[in-house]
RNA sequence: GUGGCCAUAGUUUAACGGUAGAACAGCGGGUUGUGGUCCCGCUAGCGAGGGUUCAACUCCCUCUGGUCACCCCA
């Protein structure tokens, strides 16, 4: 349970004055609510998401949000910010050191490893989505509690696949209309990527004098991080700084040249970034990102998600050798785009209100409601209320195309009243054919069947 | 973690050194069995703590939170 923070002791109130409630519990920073009126967007963004990877023979997997902090620091390496400063990690009572999941490659390696997926028919193609943690500042398009979608294929090393990573990834964008852009580059083997970066320390370091103190600081702790310097006095430095690419081996190279081309086939647009390195340790060969192709400039936050290969993580974290490769996309980000496409998509419309008056009808209601659902229709009811003209108002906000009415009498008679919510008009039916009675109306006012 | 800006009802906001108005939303009415318009009413607020002052929502400080930028990333 949380305990709230001792401070200095409340001052009793006045006996006999109105006693005000307790102070409302606010959010924990970073952390927020996902609204009904939000889930039209997460809706969305979640189904395309799973038809895209049943299209593409992926498979769910789920793993917890806990996991012992090691994975994570030994998986996404000790040096990273994620885990240097971002990680939400405590011990439990039962003194394990555990950390809430700041991403999921580290996770999926694990479970592959634990449940012997080697034994599977490789590659193993899986994808995620949920909640992940980092704590840090939070800022627009960026939560401590944030939701990734993620697509990792294990168990195969060819360049296709790296190819085949960027593609869905960037074409799960386009269906949901938001146009894309790969930014891409490799950084090579573990030992060019060790050469290129001693050339970078040497070709920085004559030129220290030049850096800002944050660069400076990078040259020591992190060269590789230059490159992404925003300092405007970096532009001319980068411009004849070393690039990554020629210090690629031969069969990098070739890895590289050949992702390039399988884009080239599908359309997917991408441009090379030789500047991009990405923050987590575990990435070999391909490393790929996802921008918003309407955004001008490089804004914070307008990356939507990034991926690459991680041929050594499998390994390092136990598991036999297995090249792997993955991406992950920023959901929280994405919804923020679909909604300032689409401020407002339409309510789903109800077929059907059924409407009550009197003990008698609002029984008949319940059954009649049920009869409606069985048949799959969409229909809403607010049997609580009595009187009719409220009712109506409901139906109207359900955007309800007929209100079916059942009174007293109604009950008596036999019969229901079909209101056309549209026209205005109502009719007298049988009581026992107003479902059937519906649908076929449903089918008169439904254009035929599109091709 | 660092810096700038900000903080009034559920939301968007107004005003004032003497304790707050509005709009939208919500709820209820406009005669008892009928909606979308219109009219009326009701509910609801100064983020927390301290200081200055006769008096603070209004000035000052701290905290908390938000926001934007940096860092970094999704």
């Amino acid at each position: 349970m949380p305990q709230m923070k001792k401070t200095a002791p409340v001052p009793k109130k006045p006996e006999g004055a109105p006693k005000k409630s307790q102070q409302p519990f606010g959010l924990v920073r970073g952390m927020r609510d996902i609204l009904p009126a939000d889930h039209i967007y997460w809706r969305q963004a979640f189904e395309k998401a799973q038809s895209i990877c049943d299209a593409y023979g992926v498979e769910r997997i789920e793993t917890p949000v806990l996991e012992e902090s090691n994975l994570f620091i030994k998986g996404v390496g000790k040096q990273t910010d994620i885990v240097e400063k971002e990680m939400f990690s405590f011990e439990t009572l039962g003194n394990e050191h555990v950390t809430l999941r700041p991403e999921n490659t580290a996770s999926i390696c694990r479970a592959y490893i634990h449940h012997g997926m080697l034994n599977l028919p490789q590659p193993v193609k899986l994808w995620y989505w949920g909640p992940f943690f980092r704590h840090d500042r939070p800022q627009s398009g960026r939560y401590r509690q944030f939701w990734q979608y993620g697509v990792e294929i294990i168990g195969e090393s060819d360049a296709v696949v790296d190819a085949q990573l960027a593609l869905i990834a960037w074409r799960y964008l386009k269906d949901l209309g938001i146009e894309a852009v790969v930014r891409i580059n490799s950084i090579g083997t573990p030992e060019s990527r060790i050469n290129y970066r001693n050339a970078l320390v040497a070709y920085f370091r004559p030129k220290r004098n030049r850096l800002s103190e944050e660069d400076k600081k990078r040259l020591l702790k992190n060269p590789l991080r230059l490159l992404d310097s925003k300092d405007p006095a970096m532009a001319e430095l980068k411009a004849e700084a070393p690039q990554i690419v020629d210090w690629l081996d031969e069969t990098s190279k070739n890895h590289f040249m050949r992702v390039l081309e399988y884009l080239d086939e599908v359309g997917v647009p991408y441009q090379l970034d030789p500047f991009l390195v990405r923050g987590l340790d575990y990435y070999t060969q391909t490393v790929f990102e996802l921008y918003d192709a309407n955004e001008a400039e490089e804004t914070a936050q307008s990356a939507l998600g990034g991926g690459g290969r991680y041929d050594g993580l499998m390994e390092l974290l136990g598991g036999r050798p297995t090249p792997a490769a993955g991406f992950a996309l920023g959901v929280d980000r994405i919804i923020s785009r679909l909604k300032a496409a689409k401020p407002s998509l339409p309510d789903k419309k109800v077929d059907v209100f059924v409407a009550q008056l009197g003990e008698a009808g609002r029984k008949r209601a319940l059954a009649l409601f049920e009869e409606f659902r069985t048949a799959g229709l969409k229909v809403a009811e607010a049997f609580a209320k009595s009187s009719i003209k409220m009712q109506m108002e409901i139906a109207n906000r359900f955007g309800a195309r007929w209100t079916v009415i059942v009174g007293q009498k109604e009950v008596l008679d036999g019969t229901a009243i079909i209101r056309d919510m549209d026209a205005g008009t109502q009719e007298i039916v049988d009581g026992r054919k107003v479902v059937h009675e519906i649908q076929k109306k449903m089918a008169i006012n439904q254009p035929p069947a599109t091709t």
